[in-house]
RNA sequence: GCCGGCGUAGCUCAAUGGCAGAGCAACGGAUUUGUAAUCCGUAGGUUGGAGGUUCGAGUCCUCUCGCCGGCUCCA
């Protein structure tokens, strides 16, 4: 964000916080930072702020920004401000400087308001012109579920009115395209909480032709990458989880145990074991290496019920997963290609643009040596330094058998979503005893990635649907043309048209219902078909198409055989750069 | 899981504590239409669920399930 929009925005934190000071002299204060789409505060407070507070905040923000009150930076001792804050009872400003270690602290003051604050702040409350209260919603006091629960209202601010109303248009325009709407609408998938429990995917027919093209691509892509495809188990015996750690580490997120002839087993969070006992059936060269098995493996996690969100955060779903064993003086080269593949097919479904994350190593709950997990986090920082690209450092984010790398995809929104990630594992290898036999003849171990590329399919296609607001491009669409007839005389002729187009290996559907065109028309293009085409007395007569492009509305009349060649060739699946 | 908001027909939404309604969709009929909604009719509901208050509950209270916005977490 721009240093003077961080500024302003602060700013006006400062100002809401004042003005809920003056509305609710018991709130305590929390923090009030600028964030990257606006600001927030949060308080502590008896009751919970409601939509109307919101309104007289705002408008007693209104009065303060009108008054136009100086903002004042004071200066002083750690200790005096510790009993300044101690007196007004802001407890929380109280435990901020107590972790302060400089000897000053600065307060900035408007309107009799003090707070604790680096600042900088603009020069006075006017210059706050344009803002607006957004939503409230309850935090934990430094971001810690064992703390108590706070109040925060956030909000935006900026320079003119013009930035501010594309802001709020952009946020509108976030709804139209949000999967769950159009994932009803357009007939994708449904989620069945009240009846098959919260979720839980439903797939339907238009959804699930979608899915089978993404993962038609994904195999074709893999098989010509030197991946060998694998089908493992949904379940298996605990003892299983117990030599993975997932068990101990992960069972927090695992479904109890069923008793299958009194033997316990699981439904699996995760793919490794089972490709791990695949490539335990033999013993491997060091010449078969880097080994590279990939599924489309579903697994079944407990996520916590306020964290679900339509396709993005399921409870099942399925991990485009591939696991390979390699040796440790090829991981760093194995990762450079493991990264170009997952961009390349990345940028084949349309996304331009992408964030790395390196995560490491977990506070707590993570398995194996600290060194080794240091050298496998500068193995990985390598390997994205090698293939140059830009990446940030997620400390603590890594997974409790090995660091990863992250990469996010920026949607037509310009927002992130995470897709791939590449996970460094030296543990499971240890755990299931896997080695193969080097060069010397010797028993060696052999390093562990595990990779997504898409994340899970169930995700990916919610960031497709976001991305494209539903309007998939040609050779992904479920319904690629639709085939209208005008009126009854000509539906011979419109049948005609749509059976050599399904011939030709096209998704078409023929609209034959005595309605109006218009109405026809108006479907068609709400369910989003890239092409609909109108077969009427004109066309039968000379052998025409009149094609109208999705969006674009009426393209004119062309020959059929001219139609047909132009949607063959438009529907070849992009070329992948890998 | 936590904080707040919200659950009425397939969808979008009405209904002061007093007869549960509309539009779209569905179904039936008329209409044969040239680039985004033809007209008429029919049917559709234990108001998420369970208790309670009341002469009377969609509306008030308690519990519960779920959804939405956040927090925490995450593929």
């Amino acid at each position: 964000m721009e240093k003077n929009l961080e500024i302003l925005r602060h700013s006006a934190s400062h100002i809401m916080a004042s003005a809920v000071k003056e509305l609710y002299p018991d709130a305590k204060l929390g923090i009030g930072p600028a964030i990257e789409d606006g600001f927030y505060y949060d308080f502590d407070v008896e009751k919970p702020f409601t939509p109307e507070d919101l309104k007289r905040i705002e408008d007693k923000m209104k009065e303060f920004i009108e008054k136009d009150y100086p903002f004042e930076k004071i200066m002083m001792k750690r200790e005096e401000a510790k009993k300044f804050f101690s007196e007004k009872n802001e407890i929380y400003k109280v435990e901020i400087l107590n972790e302060i270690e400089d000897e000053e602290v600065s307060i900035y003051k408007h309107n009799g308001f003090y707070d604790l604050c680096r600042g900088p702040h603009v020069s006075s409350t006017g210059e706050v012109k344009f803002f607006k209260l957004l939503d409230v919603a309850g935090a934990y006091w430094r971001g810690d579920e064992k703390n108590k629960m706070l109040q925060r209202i956030y909000g935006t601010a900026f320079f003119t009115k013009e930035e501010l109303e594309e802001f709020l248009k952009k946020r509108e325009e976030a709804k139209k395209r949000d999967h769950r709407k159009l994932g009803r609408e357009l007939e994708f998938f449904s989620i069945h909480p009240e009846e098959a429990g919260p979720g839980l995917i439903y797939w339907h027919p238009k959804g699930s032709i979608v899915r089978s093209i993404i993962e038609d691509l994904w195999k074709k892509a893999h098989l010509e990458n030197g991946y060998q495809l694998i089908y493992t188990p949904h379940i298996a015996q605990e003892k299983l989880y117990e030599i993975s750690g997932h068990l101990k580490n992960y069972s927090e997120f695992m479904y109890s145990r069923m008793l299958i002839d009194d033997v316990p087993y699981r439904i699996r969070p995760m793919n490794c074991p089972g490709h791990i006992l695949i490539y335990k059936t033999k013993i491997h060269s060091y010449r078969e290496l880097p080994l590279r098995y990939a599924e489309l493996g579903t697994v079944y996690r407990y996520e916590k019920s306020g964290v679900l969100h339509g396709l993005l955060r399921v409870r099942g779903f399925t991990i485009d997963d591939a696991h390979i064993f390699v040796q440790k003086e090829n991981v760093s080269e194995e990762v450079i290609r493991v990264l170009d593949f997952s961009i390349s097919i990345l940028k084949a479904f349309g996304f331009e643009d992408f964030k790395l994350y390196l995560a490491t190593r977990p506070e707590e709950k993570f398995i194996g040596e600290i060194e080794d997990w240091e050298k496998a986090e500068n193995a990985l920082k390598e390997a994205i330094e090698r293939a140059g690209l830009d990446y940030e450092i997620d400390e603590g984010g890594g997974a409790f058998y090995g660091p990863k790398i992250d990469v996010k995809v920026k949607d037509a929104l310009g927002r992130l979503w995470q897709c791939s990630t590449i996970q460094f594992d030296f543990n499971l290898p240890e755990r299931f005893d896997v080695f193969f036999i080097n060069k010397e003849g010797k028993e060696e171990r052999p390093y562990l990635i595990h990779r997504a590329i898409f994340g899970s399919i169930e995700r990916f296609f919610g960031v497709l649907i976001e991305h494209y607001k539903g309007a998939f491009p040609f050779w992904l669409a479920p319904v690629q043309v639709r085939v209208l007839n005008i009126t009854d005389d000509v539906l011979d002729y419109a049948k005609n048209v749509y059976e050599r187009i399904k011939k030709s290996g096209i998704r078409v559907e023929l609209d034959s219902r005595n309605i109006t065109l218009n109405k026809k028309i108006r479907e068609s293009e709400m369910e989003k078909i890239p092409y609909t085409v109108i077969c009427g007395k004109k066309e039968k007569e000379k052998g025409n198409v009149s094609i109208r492009e999705y969006g674009r509305g009426d393209r004119g009349s062309i020959s059929f055989d001219e139609f047909l060649k132009r949607i063959l060739q438009e529907n070849k699946n992009p070329t992948l750069t890998v």
